[in-house]
DNA sequence: GGGGTCATGTAATAGGTTACATGATTCT
DNA sequence: AGAATCATGTAACCTATTACATGACCCC
């Protein structure tokens, strides 16, 4: 059912998604991804975008549409969106909104395994963590009320939002685990401990 | 500041946590995995895991220990953790416990290009995802609940328990994107439309 | 004894990232 | 006038996924 796509890359969605406005140049996709923050949702590097936009032209979904020089500056070329892109893009999005993927976060792995640390270790970590979550949920919500500031609608910073919401739910969580290891009748400690020969966790906060 | 490791693929990960506990030859390591449902976790395949034990053989993680041969079958290399692999997994452990990384989901990427679908398309695209994601629930519940039934320690179900909880979250996010949308008073829907010349949606639920 | 599927890997291909290159503009 | 930065791309290198290969065991 997936990855049928003929192009994978999101950053391809995004360039398609320019391109609906009006034909543009690979550089000039460049700026406007950049300045419009999208390399916060979409990874973005200068290579990738040319790759993108070379294998967007095998498939059809965008082609040459002139190529100008200005100056004595090198040759740009500027690339329109076809009809077969316009709705590869509509259906590309379609399916993202409606279909949830499952996907590889990090920290899910180092969760699988997390059996591997003792588990006093593990405490001081996931503290650190919360922390370092803390920072990116203030980062984000400067970043939406300086957009909103500049009199951007909010509909163009859902994304942020969406991210936030993430950032709460994961903060919770860890505070649950931390709570659930540490627990001093029903906690995990001690059990966890025996594996690593080593002192079970008291429920004192006093460190880190 | 990331991604100085030598070897990056998450798999590797697994395959030193394995590894720590005896040496295995890679099918065994394949088999293991696959059985133990750390594919959930950790994007497997077949292929990659030949790739991730030839880079940590070159890094120095593991190494050959013997070349065994068992009836006719061909015959398979078994690997050991060195004792630079055993440290480089726990200090990769510790940074993926302490560090949240920046990661781009595929639904990120659309909520930031969500503007260019017609708003009452998107309210139904993510009704449908609603029910997609409480299936997800469901079957997260059960892996939970039949692991545990097998008499497995809810410590080894931690990264089943993060999932879920940021299923929820999910849904509780696109319940209230939902209504932005079509509240009636404040809602996004009729400037949204006007971006398409469509009616603008209205509050009722008969749909879709 | 021929047809699956298990066991075990290698090789070919495609995808993505980093490094390199080069003329123009701007700053000091 | 030399240094830094912008503008624009190409090429080399890694990584990851898919396809191919091959002998053993198992079932009917």
């Amino acid at each position: 059912m997936a990855e049928r796509r003929k192009v994978g890359n999101l950053l391809a969605l995004a360039v398609m998604s320019y391109l609906t406005q009006r034909p543009m140049h690979p550089y000039e996709l460049s700026r406007t991804l950049r300045e419009h923050g999208d390399a916060r949702s979409i990874k973005f590097n200068h290579g990738s975008l040319y790759m993108v936009v070379g294998q967007l032209v095998k498939a059809g979904f965008i082609a040459e549409q002139e190529t100008t020089r200005e100056g004595q500056r090198p040759e740009r070329t500027v690339y329109a969106l076809t009809d077969s892109g316009r709705q590869e893009f509509r259906d590309w999005m379609r399916e993202l909104v409606e279909y949830p993927r499952h996907e590889y976060p990090h920290f899910v792995a180092a969760l699988s395994l997390i059996a591997a640390l003792a588990p006093s270790e593990v405490v001081t970590l996931l503290r650190r963590r919360l922390d370092r979550l803390t920072e990116q949920r203030v980062e984000t919500r400067a970043v939406i009320d300086d957009t909103l500031g500049q009199g951007v609608p909010a509909l163009f910073l859902v994304e942020e939002e969406y991210r936030l919401a993430m950032l709460e739910a994961e903060s919770a969580f860890v505070e649950r685990f931390i709570e659930q290891i540490v627990h001093p009748e029903t906690g995990w400690g001690p059990m966890w401990a025996e594996f690593h020969g080593e002192p079970a966790p008291t429920d004192e906060r006093e460190q880190s």
